[in-house]
DNA sequence: CCTTGAGATTCCAGTAACTGGAAGCTTTAT
DNA sequence: ATAAAGCTTCCAGTTACTGGAATCTCAAGG
């Protein structure tokens, strides 16, 4: 397979598979033209590598879940542990998120939004203390 | 002032400040010896910078922000426009992140997380459709 | 007066995870 | 034969800083 079919059928750019496969998430054999020729391996593990970055996890977790998901002898509590983690982080973030969403939803509500200057949103960026 | 002072005043770290300075948010005039030296207006405008980065501006965004702060005759209408289109990102991510959070807890919680390699969480990231 | 030490300066590199584009080679289709 | 599509590598840009190196200035202690 070249890129191009390999791209099509994971739903990653070429661009991206290439990318993995400098930072060594995959390592495909090469042609005597110098094109890459991936095995059905490759493909999987490709998807895998798609699936794990849409459900927000770091190259770095990924490379870790890869690792996990070709050893036969892995625990899967080491698994479970590295979604537990990215799952306290999504929690986080969700959490930073929606404080920020109140705030500023709050602000954009009391500003009237006309073609006066007076504005309740700079008035809080600008630092004084909201009312 | 000096930058020192200024980042302590303002919350921000000194590098942040050049950082401002050299992508145009902030001009502060120089001493003699090369310092830079602050007036009570750049720290405003810092102060401004630092509280519109809290509430998750973009860089430009806060660019624009600061503009129409120095605008006299700017429209609250534009100000309201700017973190209405901020809000609806925060709401995407939002919902975005939820709906990872949901999948990513699921599986979590269909792994066992003992010392067997079995595992639903690299099952689903394998490809396999979910059962 | 000299010497630290703190604080200031600039510049270069690195972060995360790609993406875009240029220049050039191979293969395929007309 | 030639043009288009697809592949290759390499360099740069994205976001918003942050860390570090080499150098300079300033304030205080002995």
């Amino acid at each position: 397979m070249n890129i191009g079919e390999v791209a099509s059928r994971s739903g990653l750019p070429p661009k991206t598979i290439r990318y993995y496969e400098d930072i060594g998430l995959i390592n495909p054999m090469r042609g005597e033209n110098g094109y890459r020729a991936f095995r059905e391996e490759d493909l999987h593990k490709l998807t895998f590598l798609g699936r794990s970055r849409t459900l927000g996890f770091s190259i770095e977790d990924c490379r870790t879940l890869l690792a996990l998901y070709e050893d036969r002898n892995r625990e899967s509590a080491q698994v479970k542990s590295v979604a537990e983690e990215h799952l306290r982080q999504i929690d986080d973030k969700i959490a930073q998120l929606q404080s920020l969403r109140g705030t500023l939803a709050h602000l954009v509500q009391c500003c009237q939004g006309d073609d006066r200057p007076d504005c309740p949103i700079l008035e809080d960026l600008s630092g004084r203390p909201a009312k």
